[in-house]
DNA sequence: ATGTAAATGAAAAAAGTTTGCAATTACAAA
DNA sequence: TTTGTAATTGCAAACTTTTTTCATTTACAT
Protein backbone atom coordinates (compact mmCIF):
# COMPACT_ATOMS: atom_id res chain seq x y z
CA UNK A 1 0.00 0.00 0.00
CA UNK A 2 1.16 3.14 -0.86
CA UNK A 3 1.19 5.99 1.17
CA UNK A 4 -0.17 9.38 1.19
CA UNK A 5 2.43 11.39 -0.13
CA UNK A 6 2.85 9.17 -2.93
CA UNK A 7 -0.83 8.55 -3.80
CA UNK A 8 -1.57 12.52 -4.33
CA UNK A 9 1.21 12.54 -6.88
CA UNK A 10 0.61 9.44 -8.82
CA UNK A 11 -2.91 11.30 -9.24
CA UNK A 12 -1.29 14.45 -9.60
CA UNK A 13 -3.41 16.41 -6.75
CA UNK A 14 -2.03 19.32 -5.20
CA UNK A 15 -0.07 17.80 -1.68
CA UNK A 16 -1.75 19.44 1.30
CA UNK A 17 -2.05 18.54 4.78
CA UNK A 18 -6.28 17.73 4.83
CA UNK A 19 -5.21 15.58 1.66
CA UNK A 20 -2.98 13.31 3.70
CA UNK A 21 -4.70 13.09 6.69
CA UNK A 22 -8.25 11.93 5.04
CA UNK A 23 -5.45 9.59 2.71
CA UNK A 24 -4.13 8.50 5.94
CA UNK A 25 -7.50 7.73 7.81
CA UNK A 26 -8.57 5.80 4.85
CA UNK A 27 -5.37 3.43 4.85
CA UNK A 28 -5.48 3.45 8.75
CA UNK A 29 -9.56 2.05 8.68
CA UNK A 30 -8.96 -0.44 5.74
CA UNK A 31 -12.80 -1.01 5.46
CA UNK A 32 -15.63 1.54 4.13
CA UNK A 33 -15.75 4.43 6.78
CA UNK A 34 -18.61 7.29 6.92
CA UNK A 35 -17.45 10.96 5.93
CA UNK A 36 -17.35 11.58 9.30
CA UNK A 37 -15.58 8.96 10.69
CA UNK A 38 -12.86 9.97 8.88
CA UNK A 39 -13.02 13.12 10.31
CA UNK A 40 -13.31 12.12 13.68
CA UNK A 41 -10.06 9.97 13.21
CA UNK A 42 -8.31 13.07 12.42
CA UNK A 43 -9.61 15.07 14.96
CA UNK A 44 -8.33 11.99 17.07
CA UNK A 45 -5.05 12.42 15.87
CA UNK A 46 -4.42 15.81 16.71
CA UNK A 47 -4.24 17.22 13.42
CA UNK A 48 -6.86 20.07 12.36
CA UNK A 49 -8.48 19.74 9.64
CA UNK A 50 -12.60 20.87 8.94
CA UNK A 51 -15.64 18.57 7.97
CA UNK A 52 -16.76 20.45 4.54
CA UNK A 53 -13.15 19.93 3.68
CA UNK A 54 -13.53 16.15 4.62
CA UNK A 55 -16.76 15.98 2.31
CA UNK A 56 -14.99 18.20 -0.54
CA UNK A 57 -11.62 16.37 -0.26
CA UNK A 58 -13.76 12.43 -0.65
CA UNK A 59 -15.57 13.88 -3.00
CA UNK A 60 -12.52 14.76 -4.82
CA UNK A 61 -10.98 10.88 -4.24
CA UNK A 62 -14.17 9.46 -5.35
CA UNK A 63 -14.40 11.57 -8.92
CA UNK A 64 -10.23 10.30 -9.32
CA UNK A 65 -11.36 6.66 -8.72
CA UNK A 66 -9.19 6.52 -5.62
CA UNK A 67 -11.68 5.65 -3.29
CA UNK A 68 -14.91 3.57 -3.82
CA UNK A 69 -18.13 3.67 -2.22
CA UNK A 70 -19.36 0.83 -0.60
CA UNK A 71 -22.20 -1.02 -1.96
CA UNK A 72 -24.47 -2.07 1.33
CA UNK A 73 -22.48 0.53 3.74
CA UNK A 74 -22.43 3.33 1.72
CA UNK A 75 -19.17 3.93 3.14
CA UNK A 76 -15.48 5.25 1.57
CA UNK A 77 -13.10 2.59 1.03
CA UNK A 78 -9.50 3.29 -0.16
CA UNK A 79 -8.98 1.50 -3.83
CA UNK A 80 -6.76 -1.34 -3.84
CA UNK A 81 -6.60 -3.16 -6.63
CA UNK A 82 -6.08 -1.49 -10.06
CA UNK A 83 -8.90 -0.70 -11.73
CA UNK A 84 -9.58 -4.10 -13.82
CA UNK A 85 -11.70 -3.55 -16.90
CA UNK A 86 -14.28 -1.53 -14.50
CA UNK A 87 -14.92 -4.38 -12.16
CA UNK A 88 -14.61 -3.70 -8.65
CA UNK A 89 -15.48 -6.74 -6.21
CA UNK A 90 -15.93 -6.63 -2.68
CA UNK A 91 -15.82 -9.09 0.12
CA UNK A 92 -17.54 -8.55 2.88
CA UNK A 93 -17.24 -10.39 5.90
CA UNK A 94 -20.75 -9.79 8.57
CA UNK A 95 -18.36 -11.13 10.89
CA UNK A 96 -15.74 -8.65 11.55
CA UNK A 97 -16.61 -6.18 9.23
CA UNK A 98 -13.38 -6.01 7.53
CA UNK A 99 -14.33 -5.27 3.43
CA UNK A 100 -11.47 -6.26 0.98
CA UNK A 101 -11.77 -6.02 -2.70
CA UNK A 102 -10.84 -8.81 -5.07
CA UNK A 103 -10.60 -9.21 -9.03
CA UNK A 104 -11.47 -12.77 -10.32
CA UNK A 105 -10.95 -12.75 -14.37
CA UNK A 106 -13.17 -15.72 -14.44
CA UNK A 107 -16.27 -14.24 -12.60
CA UNK A 108 -15.99 -11.19 -14.85
CA UNK A 109 -16.20 -12.67 -18.20
CA UNK A 110 -19.07 -14.87 -16.66
CA UNK A 111 -20.71 -11.81 -16.08
CA UNK A 112 -20.20 -10.05 -19.16
CA UNK A 113 -21.26 -13.14 -20.98
CA UNK A 114 -24.58 -13.52 -18.70
CA UNK A 115 -25.44 -9.81 -19.50
CA UNK A 116 -25.09 -10.26 -23.17
CA UNK A 117 -27.37 -13.37 -23.14
CA UNK A 118 -30.06 -10.79 -22.08
CA UNK A 119 -29.34 -8.36 -24.67
CA UNK A 120 -27.26 -6.20 -22.71
CA UNK A 121 -23.72 -4.49 -23.53
CA UNK A 122 -21.73 -4.52 -20.35
CA UNK A 123 -19.36 -1.66 -19.32
CA UNK A 124 -18.71 -2.33 -15.92
CA UNK A 125 -19.63 -3.94 -13.08
CA UNK A 126 -19.46 -3.66 -9.33
CA UNK A 127 -20.32 -6.32 -6.56
CA UNK A 128 -20.84 -7.70 -3.40
CA UNK A 129 -19.81 -10.51 -1.83
CA UNK A 130 -20.94 -10.75 1.61
CA UNK A 131 -20.51 -13.91 4.22
CA UNK A 132 -17.39 -15.05 6.24
CA UNK A 133 -13.39 -14.16 5.91
CA UNK A 134 -11.26 -16.51 6.81
CA UNK A 135 -10.18 -15.55 9.99
CA UNK A 136 -13.65 -15.29 11.34
CA UNK A 137 -14.61 -18.95 9.93
CA UNK B 1 -45.63 -8.12 -11.73
CA UNK B 2 -48.32 -8.70 -8.35
CA UNK B 3 -50.61 -5.45 -7.47
CA UNK B 4 -50.24 -4.07 -4.05
CA UNK B 5 -52.76 -5.72 -2.31
CA UNK B 6 -51.65 -9.48 -3.40
CA UNK B 7 -48.26 -8.55 -2.39
CA UNK B 8 -48.97 -7.52 0.78
CA UNK B 9 -50.90 -10.38 0.87
CA UNK B 10 -48.55 -12.76 -0.08
CA UNK B 11 -46.04 -10.81 2.64
CA UNK B 12 -48.62 -11.24 5.50
CA UNK B 13 -48.40 -7.31 6.21
CA UNK B 14 -51.53 -4.98 6.95
CA UNK B 15 -52.95 -3.77 3.49
CA UNK B 16 -52.99 -0.05 4.37
CA UNK B 17 -53.77 3.01 2.32
CA UNK B 18 -49.88 3.92 2.62
CA UNK B 19 -49.14 0.41 1.23
CA UNK B 20 -51.02 0.01 -1.12
CA UNK B 21 -49.96 3.53 -2.34
CA UNK B 22 -45.91 3.23 -2.24
CA UNK B 23 -46.39 0.03 -4.11
CA UNK B 24 -48.19 1.17 -6.85
CA UNK B 25 -45.18 4.19 -7.37
CA UNK B 26 -42.58 1.67 -7.45
CA UNK B 27 -44.47 -0.08 -9.66
CA UNK B 28 -45.04 2.71 -11.87
CA UNK B 29 -41.16 3.80 -11.68
CA UNK B 30 -39.85 0.55 -13.33
CA UNK B 31 -36.21 1.75 -11.88
CA UNK B 32 -34.88 2.92 -8.36
CA UNK B 33 -36.19 6.03 -6.77
CA UNK B 34 -35.85 8.10 -3.52
CA UNK B 35 -37.83 8.16 -0.70
CA UNK B 36 -39.07 11.69 -1.85
CA UNK B 37 -39.52 10.37 -5.56
CA UNK B 38 -41.90 8.13 -3.73
CA UNK B 39 -43.81 10.98 -1.29
CA UNK B 40 -44.29 12.98 -4.68
CA UNK B 41 -45.65 10.60 -6.92
CA UNK B 42 -48.31 9.81 -4.44
CA UNK B 43 -49.17 13.29 -3.96
CA UNK B 44 -48.50 14.06 -8.09
CA UNK B 45 -51.80 11.29 -7.81
CA UNK B 46 -53.92 13.74 -5.49
CA UNK B 47 -53.90 10.91 -3.02
CA UNK B 48 -52.49 11.72 0.47
CA UNK B 49 -49.77 10.25 2.75
CA UNK B 50 -46.99 11.60 5.16
CA UNK B 51 -43.41 11.91 4.07
CA UNK B 52 -42.46 9.98 7.54
CA UNK B 53 -45.28 7.04 6.64
CA UNK B 54 -43.13 6.56 3.23
CA UNK B 55 -39.45 6.25 4.79
CA UNK B 56 -41.34 3.83 7.37
CA UNK B 57 -43.09 1.88 4.94
CA UNK B 58 -40.15 1.77 2.65
CA UNK B 59 -38.03 0.40 5.63
CA UNK B 60 -40.27 -2.19 6.17
CA UNK B 61 -40.43 -3.36 2.42
CA UNK B 62 -36.83 -3.07 2.64
CA UNK B 63 -36.49 -5.36 5.84
CA UNK B 64 -39.15 -8.06 4.32
CA UNK B 65 -36.71 -7.87 1.06
CA UNK B 66 -39.67 -6.89 -1.03
CA UNK B 67 -37.65 -4.07 -2.54
CA UNK B 68 -33.86 -3.79 -2.76
CA UNK B 69 -31.34 -0.86 -2.80
CA UNK B 70 -30.09 -0.50 -5.77
CA UNK B 71 -26.52 -0.41 -5.67
CA UNK B 72 -24.84 3.19 -7.38
CA UNK B 73 -28.14 5.36 -6.91
CA UNK B 74 -28.70 4.02 -3.43
CA UNK B 75 -32.23 4.67 -4.60
CA UNK B 76 -35.10 1.86 -4.06
CA UNK B 77 -36.59 -1.01 -6.26
CA UNK B 78 -39.22 -3.36 -6.15
CA UNK B 79 -37.96 -7.08 -6.52
CA UNK B 80 -38.98 -8.96 -9.05
CA UNK B 81 -37.16 -12.02 -9.22
CA UNK B 82 -37.62 -14.50 -6.42
CA UNK B 83 -34.98 -14.81 -3.92
CA UNK B 84 -32.19 -17.16 -5.22
CA UNK B 85 -29.69 -18.16 -3.14
CA UNK B 86 -29.11 -14.47 -1.94
CA UNK B 87 -28.23 -13.34 -5.29
CA UNK B 88 -29.44 -10.01 -6.60
CA UNK B 89 -27.80 -8.59 -9.56
CA UNK B 90 -28.95 -5.01 -11.55
CA UNK B 91 -28.52 -4.24 -15.20
CA UNK B 92 -28.67 -0.69 -14.90
CA UNK B 93 -28.85 1.26 -18.68
CA UNK B 94 -26.82 3.86 -18.57
CA UNK B 95 -28.27 5.63 -21.44
CA UNK B 96 -31.94 5.11 -20.59
CA UNK B 97 -31.34 4.40 -16.41
CA UNK B 98 -33.96 1.43 -16.44
CA UNK B 99 -32.95 -1.10 -13.98
CA UNK B 100 -33.71 -4.56 -13.95
CA UNK B 101 -32.77 -7.48 -11.91
CA UNK B 102 -31.59 -10.56 -13.01
CA UNK B 103 -30.01 -13.85 -11.88
CA UNK B 104 -27.69 -16.02 -14.07
CA UNK B 105 -26.83 -20.21 -11.66
CA UNK B 106 -23.78 -19.71 -13.71
CA UNK B 107 -22.32 -16.85 -12.60
CA UNK B 108 -23.74 -17.07 -9.27
CA UNK B 109 -21.74 -20.46 -9.06
CA UNK B 110 -18.64 -18.53 -10.47
CA UNK B 111 -18.84 -15.95 -8.11
CA UNK B 112 -19.04 -18.85 -5.17
CA UNK B 113 -16.24 -20.37 -6.26
CA UNK B 114 -14.10 -16.84 -6.83
CA UNK B 115 -14.56 -16.14 -3.37
CA UNK B 116 -13.87 -19.48 -1.80
CA UNK B 117 -10.45 -19.21 -3.16
CA UNK B 118 -9.76 -16.67 -1.34
CA UNK B 119 -10.56 -17.93 1.71
CA UNK B 120 -13.92 -16.40 2.10
CA UNK B 121 -17.42 -18.28 2.49
CA UNK B 122 -19.90 -16.94 0.72
CA UNK B 123 -23.47 -16.07 2.25
CA UNK B 124 -25.31 -13.76 -0.43
CA UNK B 125 -24.23 -11.43 -2.85
CA UNK B 126 -25.30 -7.99 -4.61
CA UNK B 127 -24.23 -6.75 -8.16
CA UNK B 128 -24.90 -3.97 -10.35
CA UNK B 129 -23.65 -4.20 -14.13
CA UNK B 130 -23.82 -1.17 -15.74
CA UNK B 131 -23.82 -0.16 -19.62
CA UNK B 132 -26.49 -0.08 -22.16
CA UNK B 133 -29.86 -2.27 -22.56
CA UNK B 134 -31.22 -4.15 -25.99
CA UNK B 135 -33.33 -0.77 -26.21
CA UNK B 136 -30.44 1.61 -26.32
CA UNK B 137 -27.75 0.01 -28.24
C1' DA C 1 -69.65 -5.17 16.80
C1' DT C 2 -65.65 -4.59 19.50
C1' DG C 3 -60.93 -4.63 21.57
C1' DT C 4 -56.22 -4.22 20.74
C1' DA C 5 -51.99 -3.87 18.68
C1' DA C 6 -50.19 -1.72 14.79
C1' DA C 7 -49.99 2.17 11.63
C1' DT C 8 -50.27 7.02 10.75
C1' DG C 9 -49.75 12.22 10.91
C1' DA C 10 -47.82 16.34 12.69
C1' DA C 11 -44.23 18.83 14.76
C1' DA C 12 -39.85 19.12 16.14
C1' DA C 13 -35.25 17.60 16.72
C1' DA C 14 -31.22 15.64 14.90
C1' DA C 15 -28.08 14.40 11.43
C1' DG C 16 -25.98 14.96 7.13
C1' DT C 17 -24.64 17.81 3.11
C1' DT C 18 -24.00 21.93 0.27
C1' DT C 19 -22.95 26.77 -0.74
C1' DG C 20 -20.82 31.49 -0.69
C1' DC C 21 -17.15 34.09 0.42
C1' DA C 22 -12.91 35.67 2.46
C1' DA C 23 -8.38 34.10 4.00
C1' DT C 24 -4.71 30.99 3.27
C1' DT C 25 -1.64 27.81 0.86
C1' DA C 26 0.83 25.00 -2.82
C1' DC C 27 3.70 25.29 -6.30
C1' DA C 28 5.16 26.98 -11.04
C1' DA C 29 7.73 30.54 -13.04
C1' DA C 30 10.75 34.32 -12.66
C1' DT D 1 14.53 32.28 -3.10
C1' DT D 2 10.82 35.26 -3.92
C1' DT D 3 6.57 36.23 -6.14
C1' DG D 4 2.00 35.70 -8.54
C1' DT D 5 -1.93 33.09 -9.14
C1' DA D 6 -5.14 29.63 -9.06
C1' DA D 7 -6.57 26.17 -6.03
C1' DT D 8 -7.66 24.90 -1.37
C1' DT D 9 -9.44 25.68 3.10
C1' DG D 10 -12.30 27.37 7.13
C1' DC D 11 -16.31 29.37 8.80
C1' DA D 12 -21.10 30.46 8.91
C1' DA D 13 -25.34 29.69 7.32
C1' DA D 14 -28.66 27.53 4.44
C1' DC D 15 -30.63 23.48 3.05
C1' DT D 16 -31.93 18.54 2.75
C1' DT D 17 -32.72 14.22 4.61
C1' DT D 18 -33.82 11.18 8.36
C1' DT D 19 -35.36 10.05 13.04
C1' DT D 20 -38.06 10.56 17.18
C1' DT D 21 -42.04 11.39 20.10
C1' DC D 22 -46.67 11.12 21.06
C1' DA D 23 -51.55 11.48 20.31
C1' DT D 24 -54.97 9.81 17.04
C1' DT D 25 -56.70 6.63 13.79
C1' DT D 26 -57.11 2.19 11.45
C1' DA D 27 -56.93 -2.89 10.22
C1' DC D 28 -58.50 -7.01 11.35
C1' DA D 29 -58.92 -11.11 14.61
C1' DT D 30 -62.19 -12.50 17.99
Amino acid sequence: MKNPAEILRQYKLKDTQSRRLVLSALISFQKPVTQKEVYQWICSQDATTNLVTVYRTLKLFKDHDIIHRHPSSGGFLLCTVENNNGCHSFLSCQACGKVEEFCDVQCCSTKSTAAKKAGFTPTEHVSEIIGTCSTCT
